[in-house]
DNA sequence: TGACAAATTTGGATCGATCCAATTATGAAC
DNA sequence: GTTCATAATTGGATCGATCCAAATTTGTCA
């Protein structure tokens, strides 16, 4: 019964056609008649072939149909949600994505896209680990395989990029607070030495300058990008001399930590401290406060990515796009936007 | 430069030996010369050769290295997570995974799956959506695909499962509820025609019949099983004449919901009422107030379906095997363990 | 040096689907 | 009935790596 698996020869063997009309009839090719196309369709449905597409690709005409994707950290519900946006668009394409998570290794991250170039992928989209260099990309882009960078960007990479505008959103966060009345304003968790940092950073100053309010080095606090990391900034936050009103944070989940560490010291967000967030991740509406943040939209950052890793596969030869997707402050509670201005500047 | 990719003809010709041998080279045959390999070494390195596992995988000797795993919903951190797990696994054992997102749609995952096989993958990790039927398994099966089940079990299904041991969960959890004292326990959250709601619902009457306390219909509060369904639920719970108390919440998502829809109304989770998530996701512990909830491990869970699979793999026709993972509770702040027993019963 | 075993190497055939040039069937027009 | 165009079909050759049996080289010992 089950010895060996179906092949197109035994497709034309059983319908009684040579197995180059059975290719035919797969790729839906115009010059087969009918009947035959008929007939044949229903013997695949009987024996119950499954295509080779492996075999199929040896041939160096077709393309894989298969992307890969890299995360630096899956547990991230930011990262999950844009894998979710990839595979949607490139289920819809008739593609498959390898996935894999780097959890920040530089290793394992150089080890997967050897896994994947040797699977044949047509392109790849990657969150790249922390200290991963343009060169790295080197060999794929010499075998003309596409790549998109998301989130995180590399300078020098001759590579495609989709960014979302970490400057400006910062900057519209921090006129908000500075808006509510806040002088002593914090910017809170994060790796000080990633590109996404930096660009939140500099529109932290942006939003301060335009605001007339003074930088203070003492008010910037990393600590990891996670929810623990958040309770511990705002726990060294508060140790300050002169505390901060409010907090501008490096992401969501730093963000929700701060609320966490907030109230463990008794201080009710959006109440006796105003937060905001970044990312605008799924929880951010529904959480108590409901979190003011910076929306990135990371589904649909990865519908984009997939969008335009598609589009570069299927032009051949693709020139390298840089798209720096615009950003959007959602005001919510935990801000405290519907609150007197007055008691920030007592708060102190 | 970079016409056509480099093959193993390539390389022999230019190491000046034969094909065969760069092939033995490349599987690290103990036949090949010493002074051979490293010569072919050292040419495979120089022309930057990228081995190609399609051609390889087309003798029906080799297998593909390749696992797939399908989850219903990946922005639920749970899956996320579990994907981790299986991911560290595969990875070091050379594999790489298809990873794909259903979002419950049964015609999603047929489609996912019939992509998969034909990229021949050698076998399959899948959280099954709802209504998911054990003949969908049946092509897999026939085929000698080894396919673990993990989550939701899906009777009749003749492949290997990994599940938690859910009803045990939840009768602990109900135990140390009743061992504070409460006498009106709600169930909140999940869809109520899914397995891993009918064990978890199971237990939590054992829990009651074990504790001595009566079952009563409207404690049942069914919601999606996500953090604004247990908003809902929550307010729905509150509508009944005679409140709870306490609830088991049918996952961490629901019980993160109850407690922020608990804010709502001005209540505080873990003083004015008691809540038990399910699960232990990663932010569990670090919510204020720190989540009690039952320990089911999802990337541990991840990584022993993982070891599973690959064991049936390398096994050949391996026994369809089911596990039942232990599970544990896990007593933190939410559940209000700390505090006096008495004002329960006061509390109604 | 010759005989023989052990260590290395190698040319074809093979996997399954595709492509191409070439062939055969069908139809229309005269 | 022949001619020519069009529709439909088909037999290799091909992609890149592996496997096998057979050939070659190397080493050992009488």
């Amino acid at each position: 019964m089950s010895k060996g698996r179906v092949t197109v020869v035994d497709i034309a063997h059983a319908a009684g056609v040579s197995k180059s009309t059975v290719s035919l009839v797969l790729q839906g090719s115009p010059l087969v008649n009918e009947a035959t196309r008929a007939k044949v369709n229903a013997v695949i449905r009987d024996l119950g072939y499954v295509y080779n597409r492996a075999a199929a690709n040896l041939r160096q005409t077709a393309s894989s149909k298969i992307i890969g994707i890299v995360v630096n950290d899956l547990t991230n519900s930011f990262f999950a949600e844009l894998a979710v946006g990839v595979d949607m668009v490139v289920q819809s394409a008739g593609y498959v994505q390898f996935l894999s998570n780097t959890g920040e290794s530089i290793d394992r991250q150089r080890e997967v896209i050897a896994s994947m170039r040797e699977h044949g992928i047509s392109g790849l989209i990657i969150s790249p680990a922390r200290g991963t260099e343009a060169a790295d990309f080197k060999p794929l882009v010499a075998s003309g395989i596409p790549v998109v960078l998301t989130v995180r960007n590399i300078s020098g990479a001759k590579v495609s990029s989709l960014l979302s505008d970490n400057r400006m959103g910062a900057a519209q966060a921090v006129a908000h607070l500075a808006g509510l009345g806040h002088r002593r304003i914090a910017f809170l968790g994060g790796f000080p030495d990633t590109a996404v940092f930096e660009d939140r950073l500099k529109g932290f100053r942006d939003g301060l300058a335009a605001a007339g309010l003074p930088f203070a080095e003492e008010l910037i606090v990393g600590s990891a990008p996670s929810r623990a990391g958040g309770v511990e900034a705002i726990e060294r936050a508060m140790l300050i001399a002169e505390r901060p009103t409010a907090a501008l944070c490096f992401n969501d989940a730093v963000a929700f930590g701060v609320c966490d560490g907030l109230r463990a010291r008794r201080m009710e967000p959006g109440a006796d401290f105003a937060v905001i967030g970044f990312d605008d991740v799924i929880e951010a509406k529904t959480a108590v406060p409901a979190l003011t943040t910076v929306n990135v939209d990371p589904q649909g950052m990865g519908r984009r990515a997939a969008q335009l890793l598609m589009k570069q596969i299927n032009a051949g030869k693709a020139e390298p796009e840089a798209i720096v997707g615009a950003v959007r402050l959602v005001v919510r509670q935990s801000c405290g936007a519907g609150m007197k201005n007055q008691q920030w500047r007592n708060a102190v």
